[in-house]
RNA sequence: GGAGGCGUCGCCUAGUCCGGUCUAUGGCGCCCGCCUGCUAAGCGGGUUUGGGGCUACAACCCCAUCGAGGGUUCAAAUCCCUCCGCCUCCGCCA
């Protein structure tokens, strides 16, 4: 949630930002009047508890008629604390309902607008020219036996897929080279729960209108983690971190699931959009002030990772609509799609501030006290989005695959990736 | 899944049976000061977190905080209920 502090004292800018995101502004002014509300529900309740408690030591001490007298004075103030506790704890609740529900102020350099209206900030290399009709990834998957969507459907319904051979062989390279790429940049690897509690979810912000993306186990009060971002957020909830220490840099393996609800007809083919992919991800946990440096730097490492495997891309920078509740600012990587004819997103980073940390309880200590501290996160590898670019971008005439150099190694040194003689 | 034990302000710990004198004890660690060629030791003081009031977002005052949430009571670390977590044993299992 946003800072209070910057609600009541400038209010203004957080009517200004909730405009730059397409929202209405009414939801400030309900915050604000019940912050007032609050803050003397708060007064009134203490007041009497302090008059309760003062005359509770009396009664300790007292004998006799007095006591009796006293507790005959007492009781009815005892009644009255209750009531006002309740009046407080309903206006607590009311104000950390609006509080909650407000999205993190965007940043100035963020373009204002919705999901179109993004800001280019660079291409980086160029579309491949293909000198015969490339094949789509769903073809080659099929050609080398790597992907097989028949069998995914069969056992899991639509938008499922089974990795075999080279296709899971694939997957583990690609992980243990993003996981390496990350150990040498200084993050600590972590395999992560992907079902969490409430409390991760919705203090990631991921309960709110996102609420229909998300798995909710039946019977149950738990989640299936839409990112990794979910646990490795909550990972420090309700912690004070050394000051320090920071940043503490994650990579975090995990599955991630997503219902994908309100996206029907779109990308209903292949392994594009899925309601299940494996992923690597970088969570990073800083100051504030070193949050922005940051953010670049995340985005810095995507693009090693995206280079490495030999890919066009572009960078954009999402508008304030399209942030999602928590970012102040977002830079997406999108890679050429060459039989969509287009970029599509791959990887993902996000500057948090203390949107996440104020709704988690994690703080750093300073020299006079304790301060919500900056999150961020950022996609190294979305598996089955990166096996799509790489299978169409490198892909030669006769249905074979060229597997960029970097990822070699992790496949034992294969320089290509061979169609099976017949397909099972 | 079953039985039992435990959860106290960084760590350890007293207190819980028998509710009020708990404004939560003591030790360790840490911070400040004194002392001291230096260090150590010694001595004195400080050291949970959140919120509200007042303000300079200081000092100060107040409220909450003994795993979490309810309840009983004039009054709860202490009594009752529910939940969570950890440990031990059994069952099951990868």
């Amino acid at each position: 949630m946003i800072d209070p502090r910057l609600l009541r004292d400038d209010p203004d800018r957080v009517r200004a930002a909730q405009a730059k995101r397409g929202l209405s502004a009414d939801v400030v002014d309900r915050a604000l009047s019940a912050d007032e509300a609050r803050r003397s529900a708060i007064t009134a309740y203490e007041q009497k508890r302090a008059e309760q408690k003062a005359i509770g030591k009396q009664v300790a001490q007292a004998q006799g008629e007095e006591k009796q007298a006293l507790l005959a004075q007492v009781k009815d103030l005892a009644a009255a604390v209750k009531e006002l506790e309740a009046t407080q704890n309903a206006a607590e609740q009311e104000w950390d309902d609006a509080l909650r529900s407000i999205p993190n102020v965007a940043a100035d350099e963020a373009p204002a607008g919705g999901e179109d209206d993004f800001a280019t900030i660079e291409h980086v290399g160029t579309p491949r020219e293909f000198d015969f009709e490339p094949r789509d990834h769903i073809e080659l998957g099929r050609m080398l036996g790597a992907i097989d969507l028949e069998r995914g459907a069969k056992v899991s319904g639509s938008r499922f897929y089974f990795l075999t051979g080279i296709g899971a062989r694939l997957e583990l390279a690609l992980v243990s080279m993003a996981m390496d790429q990350a150990r040498e940049a200084g993050f600590t690897q972590v395999i992560a729960p992907s079902l969490v509690k409430p409390r991760a979810m919705e203090g990631t912000g991921f309960l709110g209108q996102a609420a229909d993306d998300v798995y909710r186990i039946e019977g149950e009060e738990m989640y299936l983690v839409g990112t990794s971002e979910v646990a490795m957020a909550a990972y420090h909830s309700d912690e004070i971190l050394d000051g320090d220490s920071l940043p503490l840099r994650y990579a975090a393996f995990s599955p991630c699931f997503r219902k994908e609800a309100g996206s029907h007809g779109k990308d209903t083919k292949g392994i594009i959009r899925v309601h299940w992919f494996d992923k690597v991800e970088m969570f990073v946990y800083t100051t504030l002030e070193e949050s922005y440096a940051e953010h670049e730097r995340l985005l810095a490492w995507e693009k090693e990772f995206l280079d490495k495997l030999g890919l066009a891309y572009r960078v954009i920078d999402v508008a304030a609509g399209d942030l999602g509740l928590s970012a102040i600012r977002k830079f997406d990587c999108e890679v050429w799609i060459p039989t969509q004819g287009k970029y599509r997103e791959l990887t993902s980073t996000s500057n948090c501030t203390d949107f996440q940390t104020r709704r988690l309880d994690t703080r750093q200590r300073t020299a006079d006290g304790t301060r919500p501290v900056a999150t961020l996160n950022g996609t190294l590898t979305a598996i089955t989005r990166t096996i799509v670019a790489i299978l169409e971008t490198h892909q030669n005439a006769d249905g074979s695959v060229t597997v960029p150099e970097a990822l070699r190694p992790y496949l034992g040194g294969l320089e290509v990736l061979e169609p099976l003689e017949r397909t099972a």
